[in-house]
DNA sequence: GACATGAAATACCGATCGGTATATATTCGT
DNA sequence: ACGAATATATACCGATCGGTATTTCATGTC
């Protein structure tokens, strides 16, 4: 396992797209290798096997778009207008998500299901993790008296998620954005009728 | 392409499962030979190539899960019982679901993408039949008064459709049925202080 | 009971899969 | 400038992939 922290970095950063379209699966070495313009055995010195590659592409994908929101949410003091931030985000971002194949936690947990443990397991942290940053800033909101206190912080995440994942996902395979744009306003009337003061 | 009916019919049974849960990719030959008890020479005989057998066994697991629901629905007359008749059924259903990869549609739309688009076709068509069934239900319920007249019935069904692809998805991946269940309750609750009259 | 018909089983195809042993560049300390 | 170390490329591995040509088997007819 020899190889530069640099050239892995630039190995994951050209793979984690391809992963993203094609799946685990669906996504084989000699595709990877034009992608990356390296040899397979460059690629084999710098990872022990296609799961570590994969593995490693999924945490670079949810951690480029994890940047941008806390760029797009942290732009607002408000707990409300976070959210909204927060969601709005999702419709601005939709054609670079869909252009890179979506959203990678969804598509990593029905590529992970049955089949590929490790990641389902990532999968479920990083989901446990955006549920966190939505149900955080409804506590946060609550406690600074802009949100009603007897909204639950956890049900409204699950609503959240659901709404982002499910609409991309419609918008996507549809090639309508209309569906995403649906549940974002849906999630803005929650904010305004159900949360803000 | 010589067959019966019923061998053919057979063939689809036993691999729509494997295909719902290994995805498309995912699923070798050898793999569907062994669920089968059939040889390759024996399935061949039945369907052109791993393309059509996909193809069939995505309209197969649609059409199941369709069936149950028409069952659950129909129980009901009032338009708002119906909803959430349909909504509950994926709570009773997940398990079921669950085990056997989870949802067919949400499964294909992620399985299907960048690489599948005659796959692609199908589901966003079986996309579009869930939501008009979803629209349908509110559409009667405006008209038969039970809903009120200033609801969007697409807008509802999008959000709806989300709630459940999404709920399903995060109770598989995480092993927690909570995430379904308070979407759920949230579908109940629009039903209750937003559509019923 | 010989024979035609069609379906299922066997055996095999070239291509590609993920992965590796080895050879060749390249970089770097001295 | 030279040798050691490290990174990349080449060449190759057995296994498995989807798919097919051929053989065997079952069935119903006369």
């Amino acid at each position: 396992m020899g190889g530069t922290e640099k050239t892995r970095q630039y190995i994951i950063e050209k793979a984690a797209p391809i992963f993203n379209m094609y799946g685990y699966e669906g996504t084989s070495m000699s595709q990877l290798t034009q992608a990356i313009k390296m040899t397979k055995g460059a690629i084999y010195g710098n990872f022990r096997d296609k799961d570590e590659i994969a593995m490693a592409a999924f945490d670079y994908n949810v951690e480029r778009i994890s940047k941008l929101i806390r760029h797009a949410v942290h732009s607002k003091e408000d707990a409300c207008d976070r959210l909204v931030a927060f969601a709005n985000f999702y419709l601005d971002a939709f054609p670079e998500i869909s252009g890179q194949g979506g959203c990678p936690i969804l598509n990593a947990a029905v590529d992970s299901d049955n089949a590929r443990p490790l990641l389902k397991e990532k999968v479920s942290k990083a989901i446990g993790c955006w549920m966190k940053s939505i149900s955080g800033i409804v506590y946060n909101g609550i406690k600074s008296k802009q949100i009603h206190p007897n909204v639950k912080p956890e049900q409204f995440a699950s609503v959240f998620v659901s709404l982002i994942e499910g609409g991309l996902m419609l918008s996507k395979v549809t090639g309508n954005t209309i569906h995403l744009s649906r549940n974002i306003d849906h999630i803005i009337h929650l904010v305004n009728t159900e949360l803000r003061v």
